[in-house]
RNA sequence: GGGGGGAUACCAGAGCGGUCAAAUGGGGCAGACUGUAAAUCUGCUGGCUUCGCCUUCGGAGGUUCGAAUCCUCCUCCCCCCA
């Protein structure tokens, strides 16, 4: 994996780049979407290509586990090859897990044993297995096993939590120096910032990944349920002291105000489940702003679902057509809403990349957040 | 012609003397969703000057301290026998 950047924003930390990886070129600030068991959900995989333009996406290490299982996956020789995917993809390494299934896992300074959200059996995930699983996947990117703490966090629980991230994550870097990838490309390893929402803990957390000179590196534990201002503060505060030569990537974020947002702060990679979960509960993000298709509203409004928008459902089918499907619980509408909000979300950070090598970032992005957060 | 059953909020359907503005579904309306246990979850769904009051359970009377619940008549619907 090779980092290259092209262009710096005068007015803010704003950056454009390319990451060059096996599989392919990631032009940067990207979105990448969310595919967590080998699916992007509701869409095909040749729309992921070539109507949303999605460059990478992600897989999830936990669910692909359980679920079809590492037999499958060496079988047929990977993720690319079982779901078609001829990209770069990025594995969340179960990190997320540790938070989320927070009432099926029990942790340890090996590791963490989870019970199956599936048939309820144990399994435990240790660093150096994590390791052993994304290499199996076969992701272009692998993320270290972290734990991401909740918020709030105590300060004690956080420094705890983030020493322990550190521990795991030397364990992950021995494991993945002295494996082979198992398909003949090349995978990467990044790193991930932990410390809640303590300055102090977020510097020395900054330092000690950045001192790992990592491929890449991530910025997690945000979007928790902590107030914006303090993600950004955070966010800010974690680019200044990581590298400026390697891609940035901020875990689980975000709305499309976030990312611009973010962008602004030297992001310069996002992954979110909001546009494919939102989609399909009815939420359409558009450059004019938020649309809840179920609404009333648009019972007659014949409109095309988004006049500026880039995607072929945009200009297909109408909002009023749009709102029956997912009135009448028809399995379109999640699929074009998701299709829509995908193909949106590529288009701005896109338009966020055209507007970085420009150099007028700063005023697309401040007139952008006005008009992004109007709800229509 | 004879016998029986039933009419409850937008719909279906509980309730069968007070704790009923009325269970439960559905429908409708609105909200939530941030490294996906999510095609999920939550709230509201008679009116009002909303910690209380008013009008509702086919219609009209009646019994009772009190009626969606009991009685009488009326209207309409369904089933069975001829």
């Amino acid at each position: 994996m090779n980092f290259t950047l092209h262009q710096t924003d005068p007015h803010s930390n704003a950056r454009a780049g390319v990451i060059n990886t096996d599989h392919g070129d990631i032009f940067t600030p990207i979105f990448m979407p969310v595919g967590t068991a080998g699916s992007v959900k509701a869409l095909h995989i040749r729309d992921v290509a070539e109507d949303v333009h999605a460059q990478i996406i992600l897989g999830n290490t936990y669910h692909l586990y359980l679920r079809p299982g590492l037999d499958i996956l060496e079988q047929v020789g990977g993720l690319h090859k079982f779901n078609g995917w001829r990209y770069p993809i990025l594995t969340d390494s179960g990190g997320y897990q540790v938070y989320s299934l927070t009432e099926r896992r029990k942790l340890k300074e090996e590791g963490v044993t989870f019970q199956s959200h599936i048939d309820g059996s144990k399994h435990l995930f240790t660093p150096e297995r994590v390791m052993d699983i994304e290499r199996s996947i076969g992701a272009d990117i692998m993320m270290a096993f972290d734990e991401c703490p909740p918020y709030p966090s105590e300060y004690e629980y956080a420094k705890n939590s983030m020493h322990l991230t550190h521990r795991w994550l030397d364990r992950c870097i021995e494991r993945f120096n002295t494996t082979e990838p198992k398909y003949g490309y090349k995978q990467a390893l990044f790193p991930i910032v932990q410390g809640s929402t303590y300055r102090d803990l977020r510097i020395q957390s900054a330092e000690y990944i950045a001192s790992k000179e990592a491929e890449g590196n991530a910025i997690g534990g945000v979007a928790v349920g902590e107030p914006v201002e303090m993600m950004y503060e955070m966010t800010e505060l974690v680019c200044s002291i990581l590298p400026k030569d390697r891609p940035r990537y901020l875990m689980g974020v975000g709305t499309p105000v976030n990312i611009l947002e973010s962008i602004a702060l030297g992001v310069d990679m996002f992954d979110c489940v909001m546009p494919t979960r939102n989609g399909r509960n009815g939420m359409l993000f558009t450059s004019q702003g938020i649309i809840n298709i179920k609404n009333e509203k648009w019972k007659n409004d014949f409109s095309p679902v988004d006049e500026k928008g880039v995607s072929f459902v945009d200009h297909q089918y109408s909002k009023a057509y749009l709102r029956h499907l997912f009135i009448s619980k028809e399995i379109l509408g999640p699929m074009i809403a998701s299709n829509h909000n995908l193909a949106f979300y590529l288009w701005l950070v896109g338009e966020a990349r055209n507007h970085i090598m420009q150099g007028d970032f700063t005023e697309w992005k401040n007139k952008m957040v006005k008009q992004l957060q109007v709800r229509l």
